[in-house]
DNA sequence: ACCCCCGAGAGAACAACGTTCCATTCGGAG
DNA sequence: CTCCGAATGGAACGTTGTTCTCTCGGGGGT
C-alpha cells in the first residue's frame, strides 16, 4: 500500500499554527477563534479540521511546540561551575517567559479549557522538567548539591524560578526592582540549599 | 397559576454566587455557564443580569471572595518564633490551595478570559501581598531578617509557595513525595535567606 | 494520454454560549 | 388600595466550535 503524497498538507499545517501563534501573541487567547485562525493562515475556515481534530488540537500543538522551546532554551543553558549555571537558567528562562507570555499562559494555565489530559502534554512537560535534570545533574554527581533526588531538586528549582515568574505574567508581582529580586531569590533559594548539604 | 414570588435582592445575589462557586468547585471552569448558574440558583436565567453587570462581574466577585478568603487563612496563620511562623503559612497557604484547585486556579490564571484589569482585583491581590507582609513585619523589626524592602521578602516568599503548588494545581509538579519537598523548600529558601542577612 | 479519486475549498447548518430586549407579573412602599 | 421598581419567562441576536454536504482541481495508477 503506497503512501499517497500529500502536495500541501504539510505547508498548511505550518500556516495554521503559524497564524494561530500569531493572533495569541498579539490579540490574546479571545482572538484565537477558528474562523480568525484559518482567515489569517488564508485557509479555508473549516479546513482546519482537515489538519487537526478539533480547535483544542491546534492549541495543544502549539503548547507542546512552546514547551519544547523552552526545553531547548534551557537544554543551550550550560555552564562550567555551579553558581554561573543557576544564574544563565534562571535568567534565560525568565527572559523565554516574558518574551513571550501568551505561550507561558498557556503551558501553565492551560488547565482552564475543556482539555482532557492528554499525553503529549504530559510528555512535553516531563522532557522540560528532564532538561532541568540534565543541567544540574552533573554538579550533583560532583557532590556540590544535596543528596537528594534529582527530580526533587529539579522540581524545587522549578518552582522558584515559575513562582516568581507567573506571579509577573499575571499582574500580581508588586516587587519594585523586579529584575533584581528575582536575581536575589534566586541566590538565596541555592545558598539555602547548598548549606543544607 | 403563576409561581412567581420574590425574593430579597441581596439573597438572590449569594445565592448565584454560591451556585456559580458550586459549578466551578464540582464541575469547572467551563461548566459554569450563564444558564447553569442561573438553573442551579433557581434564578430566571437573565436575572444574572439584574445582579450582575455580566458573567464576569460574577466570576470577578467569586475571584475576589477567594483572594479575600485566601488573605484570611493567612492572617490567622501567627505563631511566635520565625521557623514556626513560616511552617504554619506555607502549609496553611498550601492547604487552601489544595483544598480549592478551582479557586486558586481562578485567582491566578483570570487573565485567560476577556477580563479587563480590574481595580477590584488588583486591591485584593495587593491586599493579599499586605497580609503576607504583616505576617513577616514583626520578625523583620526584630532584626531576623534580611535589611530589605518587606514587600520583597513578601513576593519572594510567595514565589516560592505559590510556584511550588501551582506546579502541583495544574499536574506538573512530578515530585515524589509532595508534602515533603514542599517543607524541605520553604526550609530551604528561608535558611538561604536568614544566612543571608 | 487518460480517468479516477482524494484532499482542499466554500458555505450552510446546528447546538450552545453570552447578551439584549420585551411584555408580564409580583410585592412592598406610598 | 394603588403604583412602580424589580424579578420573571421567553424570544431573539451575534458569535463560537463543530459537522455536513457539495464542488473542484490536480496528481497517481493504468
Amino acid at each position: 500500500m503506497s503512501l499517497r503524497q500529500r502536495t500541501a498538507s504539510e505547508l498548511l499545517e505550518s500556516r495554521i499554527l503559524e497564524a494561530a501563534l500569531d493572533l495569541l501573541d498579539n490579540q490574546g487567547f479571545a482572538a484565537m477563534t477558528v474562523r480568525a485562525i484559518a482567515s489569517k493562515a488564508h485557509v479555508a475556515p473549516m479546513g482546519i479540521y482537515n489538519h487537526f481534530k478539533s480547535k483544542n488540537g491546534v492549541i495543544e500543538t502549539l503548547l507542546v511546540q512552546s514547551f519544547d522551546e523552552l526545553a531547548e532554551v534551557m537544554r543551550e543553558s550550560r555552564c562550567e561551575d555551579l553558581s554561573c549555571q543557576i544564574r544563565i537558567m534562571s535568567t534565560n528562562y525568565r527572559k523565554f517567559a516574558l518574551d513571550n507570555p501568551a505561550r507561558y499562559r498557556l503551558i501553565f494555565m492551560e488547565s482552564f479549557g475543556n482539555f482532557e489530559p492528554s499525553l503529549r502534554i504530559a510528555e512535553a512537560s516531563a522532557a522540560a522538567l528532564q532538561s532541568f535534570i540534565g543541567l544540574i545533574e552533573p554538579f550533583a554527581h560532583a557532590g556540590q548539591l544535596p543528596d537528594r533526588p534529582l527530580i526533587d531538586l529539579a522540581t524545587s528549582f522549578w518552582s522558584v524560578v515559575h513562582g516568581f515568574i507567573s506571579l509577573e505574567v499575571v499582574d500580581k508581582n508588586f516587587a519594585i526592582d523586579r529584575e533584581g529580586v528575582f536575581v536575589q531569590l534566586v541566590e538565596d533559594y541555592w545558598r539555602g540549599i547548598t548549606t543544607a548539604k
